[in-house]
DNA sequence: ACTGTATTTAAGCAAATACTTAAATATTAA
DNA sequence: TTAATATTTAAGTATTTGCTTAAATACAGT
């Protein structure tokens, strides 16, 4: 029990010298205006966040559609392993597929293409991105 | 064992009615080649997709610095699972450290800064970003 | 109908994650 | 020196991740 709890009372942890309490509280609102964009955004990041699903989708952007034998052969993994990335990536609405005879081609969702562009900006040879 | 392996011996999953050969070789190349480009991607990648952390990058980037007890605050979570993020956006030089007294600061390692602005190129109000 | 190919799904498992609580460290002030 | 504060570190644990292998599904050609 501390004094200053009697005035502010959503302080819980530690005792500020610096820091201003009006912005704090500030940045707690923010954050909470834009809770589901920046979880959409972590969402993102999480899927790039592997090597190979970072890779696959490198790949599909430059590459119109690719079917997960090919990005097998790429990448060097197994089929299954393949498949189950792409699953998260379709689950996301990062990719999406089309179907000819027994050949699934996966390609980048097109209304995600400015997202998954940014995320290849600092590859150098990278073609320019609108934003 | 099909015959196409005599001369194609890479080639170990599927038969490629549509793929170009040659194409896929080139990929593989060309990813070998930036490897560690997209190693490096890949882990800021999984550190920005996880939502605490991502929004301790997204506060450091709006504020100078701020230390472990004011974003314990903001993201109303424990003192030492924010530590522990920031240890693991330290480790991966993603933010430095400065200290006064028993205040540790936090910020973004300067060098690093345009890749972390980058993430939240798509947040609204967003500052605009030189690349 | 049978075989082969492309893909997904399921089950199992080792490793990584992200928290929790408790203890250790460091600094400041009484 | 003692107490309080800020932070980190350690240990424990539940959940998630990313593969593996095997089985299931679907389609095409013979």
């Amino acid at each position: 029990m501390v004094s200053r709890e009697k005035e502010l009372p959503q302080v819980n942890s530690c005792i500020r010298l610096f820091a201003d309490q009006e912005q704090i509280q500030g940045y707690k609102e923010t954050l909470d205006e834009i809770e589901d964009v920046f979880a959409r955004l972590a969402q993102v990041y999480a899927l790039a966040g592997n090597d190979a699903r970072l890779k696959i989708l490198y790949l599909l952007g430059q590459q119109n559609e690719l079917c997960p034998c090919d990005l097998s052969d790429i990448l060097q993994m197994t089929v299954p392993a393949v498949s189950q990335h792409l699953r998260k990536l379709r689950d996301a609405h990062l990719v999406r597929t089309r179907k000819t005879g027994q050949t699934i081609f996966y390609s980048i969702m097109p209304d995600q293409a400015n997202v998954i562009d940014q995320l290849f900006i600092h590859i150098p040879n990278q073609k320019s991105v609108a934003v």
